[in-house]
DNA sequence: CATCTGCATTGATGTATGATAAGATCGGTA
DNA sequence: TACCGATCTTATCATACATCAATGCAGATG
């Protein structure tokens, strides 16, 4: 879509990260990069709402998404960021074809390659590299929600925010404060003073 | 071990919910149930402490097992109960070899299957039917654990709690109610209260 | 430049949950 | 039967966090 060089640019990104990150061999590239679709989203931009059955997996180009809830008070409620490098989609949704109960958005422009549902299981299928690769990620995935539940049933707001500055550093400088807060479960104003309290007791 | 002859309708038993549950082939039967062991294990006995690494994922024949942590004020919490035909394991230490933060142990005397660190892979590669059964079960765990981690940061007590007797209605009269608590990240007074409250607003 | 808008902070106050301690209940067992 | 340990409840008090409201600040926009 939009400006073709952003495109041929954004696909050979891509096709990289599959040959040095992913590990597929030369000759698996072309039927795989074959099979996904590019897209350019603005700030605020919806590339899945709720109610929705989750059509496509993202992988971020550039730029930066959040998936979320929000609750019957109109409360946002942050399960993910996906920044750089980063694939980000309702598993559950795709998998199980089941309407989603999440939204993901765009915080800053960005550009993400789309998968659709048969994806993986097609890309698996010819690479066997790519399959470990998201198997990989899967496991990963469950290692980091695991840890997450320990944390939100075990750890205070302050050890929380801790392991999340210790885990993403990046990401700390990059997005507004409440979605911080938002991800770990408090309000924004706690998280000031949870950061006020830190401050008071450090350099 | 124990008694040869629970051995015998144990591993059975594994093996009709490989038949009828996992689909897996009649012929691709043997080579599956040769790489796995047996094991009976009593009240209180662990399976995985924290500090080692993961070398076995269980499957629960009869009986039920908790994984949890273990903070450093000495208090447990709760990330997973496995009952009768659930799998239970630390998937990120066997996955990426590293020393685990969980403890697995027995809440009810149980016989378990045990698959060693290999045997996923192996037995994905000899039956293609494990090896989607095997990413049904990753896909379903990513589903749960999300929409755990967002009643976590997004309902309060009461919520968690119904939320929790609506997904596990067999669990709830089954283990003692500290240890709900200890899944739903409260005391188990705070739970006794959240009980009284909704006592008084039902019949 | 003035204004606007979203974000962070701060203060005052409310509420859900934690901490502690004391009964109540119950099954197991001497 | 009488005792015992574990669990659940109840009561009181403490605290972390939420709510509500006001202020300040900075980048965007007229």
């Amino acid at each position: 879509m939009d400006h073709p060089d952003f495109k041929n640019t954004a696909i050979s990104s891509f096709e990289k990260y599959l040959q040095d990150k992913v590990l597929v061999k030369q000759e698996h590239l072309p039927p795989l990069l074959e099979m996904i679709s590019f897209k350019s989203i603005q700030k605020q931009e919806f590339l899945l709402s709720k109610g929705d059955v989750c059509e496509h997996a993202f992988f971020v180009l550039s730029g930066l998404l959040r998936m979320y809830s929000i609750d019957k008070n109109g409360k946002e409620h942050l399960l993910q960021f996906a920044p750089e490098n980063w694939f980000v989609s309702d598993r559950g949704s795709i998998y199980f074809s089941q309407p989603s109960n999440y939204f993901i958005d765009a915080i800053e422009d960005s550009m993400v390659i789309m998968f659709d549902r048969s994806f993986t299981e097609k890309a698996s299928s010819i690479s066997p590299e790519f399959r470990n690769y998201n198997e990989y990620l899967l496991q990963n995935h469950v290692r980091q929600l695991q840890n997450r539940i320990n944390l939100l049933i075990g750890a205070d707001a302050e050890k929380r925010y801790l392991d999340f500055i210790n885990q993403y550093p990046d990401l700390f400088g990059r997005v507004p404060q409440w979605m911080i807060a938002s991800y770990l479960g408090i309000t924004p104003e706690s998280l000031s003073r949870v950061r006020k309290a830190l401050h008071k007791r450090n350099p």
